[in-house]
DNA sequence: ACCTCCCCGGAAAGCGGTTGCCCAGTCTTG
DNA sequence: CAAGACTGGGCAACCGCTTTCCGGGGAGGT
């Protein structure tokens, strides 16, 4: 392992010229010393320890991403967004996955502060519980209070900068479309009951419906993915259209009325919510709520890095998107 | 921000009884101390700080991850693999995204250097250029020299340990299923001409064809991504049967074919290959080679973690998966 | 010719932990 | 009961780098 101090021993130089030379200063270091060093680095193949460096500097250029499932394309789209704005800081990422599970959240949050990131990003929904809120809020708050940022994608619930989709109005806008279509029976496959991002999906939409004075969607609570889709899809009674709270589980609902027999938009529409890259070419093409992913991903990074005094909270509207899995039955 | 100082004198303890009863040591401390300690870093908010461990014991309980992109579902769940087996080892992950930049690649492993990671794992395929691939080999013999691990899912170009995936036989067995379903005009769409990956699925799929005395397949170059499947798929003259080296081309191409009335599989069969999950539910379902990408970025994580003199590599077959994509034209 | 100021090099004090070593007290054990 | 074996606590030396402060020497001013 070569260390600083066998560059300088090299070159000739102190420890202090060698490392105003190669790890940058405000301080300038004559252009023979300066080659020399350079010489010496290259020869020895000298990386600097980064480590040492954030101890000494007493800041670190790594910045925290805790997901919830990488391969949901949902969270890849905000990580990858998250990443190319870190990279133009020149900001190292590193990434958790939770597996949805609150605990290994707030796991991570420690890790992270202990790691002395210069920000943590949370995405993912939040879940109801006040409980584990609030035990990933002190943890937030034991961040913050060495200094740490935080900013969180999904519900403004932790008192931190937040980028918030708008899933209420996104489900209500969708609702007025699919009723303006003229479908009335509605059912929505509405994912976990303490998932808020879900919850505020189906509210937003079961109100809309009501406000328009048709009857009472049926609600179909299951998982949040694919499987969780197609196992609700079953219990959709004689609903003509069918909304799932996410992209991936409205795959699965598609899945199940195929093997079902069950021809979608003809004997019934279905439409879903976060517009997934991965899922357009799906046939039937899926109506959806598009969000500006990889944006709110970067987007949350800038709030994450902006000093910010008070929290500020980002409300992103979706685009409700026509497709054929929908059918206009006026 | 807190330190273990702070606790230290809070408890009425050395600096040494509070390392060794909040950060785990060989030696024991006593019940009372031990209490007193675990009290005052709770009542603190202590958390210990990473850099300065990693320092102090000269080893980090991180590892890198580079990849190309995350929002590809082929990296996401080779990532998520790794993530998982690493999460089960106690480490921490950070992830570097090259975007399909080599530079970005060499750039990344010299980082991570810097960071002191245990262990990088490099997915993707490795790029014909030899330069370039000097580069990077340099790059990690200099982080190996220190002690470093790598290991690499792709091409076995490096001399280090690699999961290899037996893309040119995946090629092959897939050819040879296809031309048993009767198929003897064949196209390949086949992604960048430097990419090995690409490189060798077209190259054992096109040795196949010849090998069955049936005519050259029409080879078409391009993007390895949706939009170059979706541009290639125009390119494909009267070839019964269509062969994308990857799914996410695969659906591009189909996508392609819908757009222009051009039936599959009743006019063309179409294969990819990966067997993404998301796109599991596609309409037509897609006949591609399937690779088991989670085991294959845990496998990794392993070969990189276990100690290896010489080089392992592990070959990973592929498994046809014939779906619907495809026409049976006997 | 002298003084000041600036520029650049080096010595050394941290940054926040870990751990080898010494030491006092308590336990065995012959 | 003396002597060796443990136990558990603390001191202090690092780990590799940054940065403050000090000093020497050359340039510029008078």
């Amino acid at each position: 392992m070569v260390t600083l101090e066998d560059v300088a021993r090299q070159a000739g130089v102190s420890l202090a010229t060698a490392s105003r030379v190669l790890n940058g200063s405000t301080r300038q270091v004559g252009a023979d010393l300066r080659a020399r060093v350079e010489r010496a680095a290259d020869e020895l193949g000298y990386r600097a320890n980064m480590a040492a460096q954030t101890l000494a500097r007493g800041a670190s250029n790594v910045i925290g991403i805790v997901v919830h499932d990488l391969t949901d394309p949902y969270f890849a789209a905000l990580a990858d967004g998250a990443m190319r704005a870190a990279a133009g800081e020149g900001l190292l990422v590193m990434v958790g996955t939770t597996h949805r599970d609150p605990e290994q959240e707030i796991a991570y949050v420690a890790t992270m502060n202990a790691q002395r990131v210069r920000a943590v990003l949370l995405a993912g929904s939040r879940v109801s519980d006040p409980e584990v809120t609030g035990r990933l809020r002190r943890e937030l708050d034991r961040y913050r209070a060495s200094g740490g940022r935080v900013a969180c994608v999904g519900q403004d619930l932790l008192g931190v900068d937040t980028v918030a989709p708008a899933n209420y109005e996104g489900g209500a806008a969708l609702a007025r479309s699919l009723a303006g279509l003229g479908h009335t029976r509605f059912a929505v496959l509405a994912g976990p009951p303490h998932l808020m991002t879900a919850r505020d999906r189906c509210a937003g939409f079961v109100a809309a419906v009501e406000e328009l004075g048709l009857p009472e969607p049926r609600v179909v609570h299951g998982p949040f993915d694919r499987d969780g889709g197609y196992a609700a899809a079953a219990e959709t009674g004689d609903a003509t259209c069918v909304f799932a709270v996410n992209d991936v589980m409205a795959v699965g609902a598609l899945a199940s009325y195929r093997d079902r027999g069950v021809r979608v938009p003809d004997d019934v529409s279905v439409a879903g919510f976060d517009d997934i890259a991965t899922l357009r070419d799906h046939v039937p093409a899926l109506t959806t709520v598009r969000l500006p992913l990889a944006d709110m991903g970067s987007r949350a990074l800038e709030l994450a890095l902006a000093a910010g005094e008070t929290p500020t909270v980002d409300h992103v509207q979706g685009e409700v998107v026509l497709r054929e899995s929908v059918r206009d039955v006026r």
